[in-house]
DNA sequence: ATGGCTGAGCTACTCAGA
């Protein structure tokens, strides 16, 4: 069972990259992330014709998030928390995965620049009640699976300046807790889990040869409940896409379970 | 070196990203 994340920046934009990474790398589930593109322009065709179904909830031009699968997923819920702004940034669906009731549940956590604005006061209200929820979530099934672009550097580790980023809404160290927080619920973050002291990065922005130089953070991630951590059986960050033309600024996490 | 580049909406330029 291969479940993959990726921040597209734009599905319609991306179509072409995005179609030849399916067929690529084959995955059973494909979490999309910014696709900045509302539910009826989704190019829900493309996808079928490749073999998959789409969930998605979309926005127009920003944000935006959707599930793409070879199965069916059950109870696919938009509401997973209140959102102020009712940005589309969230999107749930269940699947069973060898006898195990899988909450999957797909985020696009807000950016929160510049500090000390508005922008960044609904990054830390959104991520609260997120944690709030994942909290109760996991009471009632213990098997949960969070991916997507968390808009959070966790350690120096994974940033190539982390002095750049120490008072930036994706490094400040109030953010930092937030992460912690949630992985004190009873979650592993999986690549670093099993990696502790490789340093890749997930994405890359666009500018003055960042990618060149390897000038990136790894912001993208699967926390896996405690439940579900003996099932891993890999997980890889693939760079391929990030090279290609037109790329994406993020590039996919690729998750193997058992 | 808070600039650099890219996408959406729209057709000149702003907003947003991280």
């Amino acid at each position: 069972m291969k479940i993959i994340s990726w921040n597209v920046n734009s599905v319609r934009a991306r179509i072409d990259n995005i179609k030849n990474y399916i067929k690529d790398s084959s995955p059973d589930i494909l979490f999309l992330q910014e696709i900045k593109t509302q539910n009826e322009n989704f190019p829900t065709n493309e996808f079928e014709k490749l073999g998959y179904r789409s969930y998605v909830h979309g926005q127009k031009s920003y944000n935006g998030v959707a599930l793409i699968g070879k199965y069916e997923l059950n109870n696919v819920n938009t509401n997973f928390i209140e959102d102020d702004l009712k940005q589309s940034r969230i999107i749930t669906g269940e699947l069973i995965i060898n006898n195990k009731k899988i909450e999957l549940i797909n985020i696009y956590v807000p950016n929160g620049n510049p500090v000390d604005t508005d922008k960044y006061e609904y990054k830390k209200k959104w991520l609260g009640q997120f944690i709030k929820n994942i909290k109760k979530k996991i009471i009632k099934n213990p098997n949960l699976l969070i991916a997507g672009d968390f808009n959070i550097i966790p350690e120096e580790i994974d940033v190539h300046d982390f002095k750049k980023y120490e008072n930036d809404a994706l490094g400040r160290l109030e953010m930092r807790k937030k992460y912690r927080e949630l992985i004190n619920i009873g979650f592993k973050d999986i690549y670093r889990y099993l990696n502790k002291k490789k340093q890749e990065y997930t994405f890359w922005d666009y500018f003055s040869g960042s990618w060149q130089k390897n000038n990136g953070m790894r912001i993208d991630y699967f926390l896996l409940s405690n439940n579900l951590v003996n099932n891993v059986k890999s997980i890889i960050i693939n760079k391929k896409p990030r090279s290609k033309n037109k790329p994406s600024d993020h590039t996919p996490v690729e998750l193997i379970l058992n």
